[in-house]
DNA sequence: CTGCGGTTGTGAAACGTTTCACAACAAATA
DNA sequence: TATTTGTTGTGAAACGTTTCACAACCGCAG
């Protein structure tokens, strides 16, 4: 799928995401065909970023014509990987992982939650949206055996390092941290984390810089 | 605060964030200073980055003892703004919404939600946390009233370009969003997006991508 | 008060990403 | 067929960020 040996930074994987919803946005509204110009318009970017991203993983317009939208789509959807289904594991069912477990968007998307770990006893056995709430204790034999591939953690910062040591014990090499805390994992387990102060915080520095045209 | 005309990157804001989070745990393990190469290695990143991005703002280490903990972490707390408190209103208390209204750390950390908008008859009027849910028909009168100066918009994504432009209307010039869509606002309104998806496509293509070492 | 180990602050080099600019091509029109 | 308009794909230039490397300095020991 991608160029040989060619490393494709983050900004550019961020912005696939940015194409592909764009594109079932357009698809939607019957286009089917669009340019690097309309489509760099639309997300506030640059036809010629727009043209190099895509670039990278192959040639997929044509000259005079732009790009097709649903081929396109797709085909961007085969380099993120979303042209399947995930198996997702959540650990911690609070506030932000109830919210997770009822948002259906995820779930179109490929993203499948399969298994829910919590701690809380009065948690446990309980059901979220079909699946029987798991103990925690247990997370490293249910997810050996599992087929689960990306976990996501939810739980308060103080027990998310433990949390993640028994996801990397269980094998997993996938995990998305919602606890605002850097946690360490080695090197083959791929962490991304989710850390909603730190967007606040931007604003609050851009409020207050503001004459300095943020 | 900021060394006249000089454009701080988005990046370097993002690691203040996460100095911040980071010397609040060395306080609270009873370290005085820490060091550049200390601080960095606790955070996964170079001690040479963490002296640049602090050198931009001024110069709080000593030579040969590093930067005193609590000092930096104030220094740091001033220049993002967050030594203070923000008012906050919320949009749409639905799934995400109520989670962020029962977050104790916003809170804690000065973001305060101060008003909740939504637009389905059996929320109005309910209470949430102390905060009595409003008519989102009436956000642009109620924040234009209000000491409101950022506004999180939690609504589902169709619905959400119209919120946007009543908070705008309002006079608001700071918007967090976490529905998955590029809402358009002027050039003189600060936008952030929150987007889950993003982070799960990352990871989806990581896996996808494995032996390229990512 | 000199020398040494340790660390900052910062110009300059190295590196990475974005933007530019244009050849190559497609379609439409005359 | 020739010409015009529009757009891609991509090397090369411009720009921005990270890393390097070292002078300047601190505290301490002798
Ligand atoms: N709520 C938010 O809006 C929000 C926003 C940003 C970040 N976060 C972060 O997300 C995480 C969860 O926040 P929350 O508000 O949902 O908290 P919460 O307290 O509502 O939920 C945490 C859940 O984790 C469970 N838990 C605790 N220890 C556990 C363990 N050892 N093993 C398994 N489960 C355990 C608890 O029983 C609870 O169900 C925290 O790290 C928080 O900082 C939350
Ligand atoms: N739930 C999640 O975990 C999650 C994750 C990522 C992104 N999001 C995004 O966050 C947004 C909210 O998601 P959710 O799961 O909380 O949805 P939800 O349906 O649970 O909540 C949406 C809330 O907005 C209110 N609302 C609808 N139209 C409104 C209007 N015109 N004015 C004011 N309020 C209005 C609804 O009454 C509801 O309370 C969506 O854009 C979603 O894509 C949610």
């Amino acid at each position: 799928m991608v160029k040989p040996q060619l490393r494709i930074s983050e900004s550019t994987i961020h912005r696939l995401s940015i194409y592909y919803r764009a594109l079932n946005r357009l698809e939607r509204e019957n286009y089917e065909t669009i340019s690097s110009k309309e489509l760099a318009k639309r997300e506030k970017l640059t036809p010629a970023q727009v043209r190099k991203d895509l670039s990278f993983f192959g040639s997929f317009g044509t000259r005079g014509l732009g790009y097709p939208v649903t081929e396109l789509r797709d085909k961007i959807a085969e380099i993120l990987g979303i042209n399947r289904s995930w198996s997702v594991a959540l650990v911690g069912v609070g506030n932000i992982g109830s919210a997770l477990v009822s948002y259906k968007e995820f779930q179109k998307q490929g993203f499948r939650i399969r298994k829910i770990f919590d701690n809380d006893q009065r948690k446990i056995g309980s059901n979220h949206k079909g699946i029987i709430v798991s103990d925690a204790d247990d997370i490293v034999t249910e997810l050996r055996d599992s087929k689960i591939e990306i976990v996501v953690i939810a739980v308060p910062s103080l027990v998310a390092q433990m949390i993640v040591d028994d996801v990397v014990r269980a094998g997993i090499k996938a995990i998305l941290n919602f606890a605002p805390i850097n946690l360490k994992v080695p090197d083959d387990v791929y962490l991304r984390n989710e850390n909603m102060a730190m967007e606040l915080e931007y604003l609050s520095f851009s409020l207050c810089n503001d004459e300095a045209q943020l």
